[in-house]
DNA sequence: ATGTATTTGATAATCATTCGCAAGTCAAGG
DNA sequence: CCTTGACTTGCGAATGATTATCAAATACAT
């Protein structure tokens, strides 16, 4: 005797907007589109109903590596892929059939689910990497931060300031440059040294007048 | 060429208390072990030196399903089980020494990892499950919300908060009772719509004179 | 229709993790 | 031994994702 469970508008729109999505969306992704429908739609209403629908086990939650879970529409046993820098999800067979076992109760535990997950580049990332040929550039970058000439990273992120109307966080300038977190700091810090970037407010970065120069 | 890497002294106390775990810990109880040797250190200073460590390769952070992370001292590919109960995590050796691999690239994707990671209930958490035989309370919790009488999850968690000497919140709940999370609010709710339980603060919970009398 | 358990919206709270900053350290080269 | 500049640390405040609270609104069996 399962609880009852109520089928509200917005619990129907929430389950209709999971399952015409192809990719697999993240709480917040699912709450942009339905609040196109839904215009008074909470966060919080959208975030409840996947959690209840998935314990239903209508749909599936992901825990894929990274922050934002994902949903999927297909509750069945499947396994996916991530793309390490786009967080795309998508799912992918195994070539053989067979996953694995073990011996059952290993190590004393009682094993009632098993998550097969793997991560690379997906085809759209790839693409961008090979024409960006990114050298060495990586394992520099935070020496380069005393040296006066802008690298090409550096460049980047200057660009993407440039292009922003107001100031913005690190993880703006990671999705708009489509370079790491990481970087972007250390990146950020030497812009900073060089005087080709500002802090108006704490985590928020925008181009000077000396970096928009450089650019120039 | 690398990046330069100092060995300071909590570097090495922190790679020195992962190292000489058993279990996987997490950021926060390696801060607390690691406090008791350097009473100084700042939680900040542990990410960042376990994440440093990871990405030189001398440790291995794992994101198994869950909310925290969790450092491994053994960097090697190897697999886990984690407790869906207590959150326990260990190595686990699978049957077939072959996971599985399947078409290089498929789906466009040049794969670059793969994680394999069990569930279930560890030896532990087993036996402390079968000796309470949960019954269908479990269905049955948020159907019980106004019945005058308490039902035996409810008495578990009033009992909880009779022996908390200050009032708590439905974390320390569900780790004083063993009990999940959902269902601790549930019965909260139903708790003080017998006026058993009273909120002197949001989240935060205590017994009232009437429900220590249910306990009497 | 009606009573009532469930659901919603809005917002505050939580939790794990990260960031900014100023002060402190380290190692190599004078 | 003393500089120097990159690396680190502690601290507190910020972030981002998710969850909880609570009054008001709903949906459903009867």
């Amino acid at each position: 005797m399962d609880r009852y469970l109520r089928m509200t508008h917005q619990r129907e729109v929430i389950l209709d907007e999971l399952r015409r999505s192809k990719t697999h969306p993240t709480a917040d992704e699912l709450y942009e589109r339905i609040k196109k429908k839904l215009p008074r739609v909470s966060l919080a209403t959208v975030y409840r109903n996947l959690e209840i629908l998935s314990e239903a086990g209508l749909i599936k939650k992901l825990e894929i590596s990274g922050r934002q879970k994902r949903f999927d529409w297909d509750p069945g046993e499947h396994d996916h892929v991530y793309c390490i820098h786009c967080q795309r999800v998508d799912n992918i067979t195994l070539a053989a059939p067979a996953p694995e076992v073990e011996p059952m109760r290993q190590q004393g535990y009682r094993i009632t689910g098993r998550r097969i997950e793997f991560s690379g580049l997906c085809p759209k990332c790839l693409r961008q990497q090979e024409t960006k040929k990114t050298k060495g550039e990586r394992a520099m970058a935070c020496a380069s931060c005393t040296t006066s000439k802008v690298s090409d990273t550096q460049r980047q992120v200057l660009e993407a300031l440039a292009n922003s109307p107001e100031a913005c966080g690190s993880k703006e300038l990671a999705a708009a440059t489509g370079l790491e977190a990481k970087q972007i700091s250390c990146q950020i810090t030497a812009l900073k040294n060089k005087g080709y970037v500002a802090s108006p407010a704490r985590c928020k970065y925008e181009i000077t007048e000396q970096g928009k120069n450089v650019l120039g």
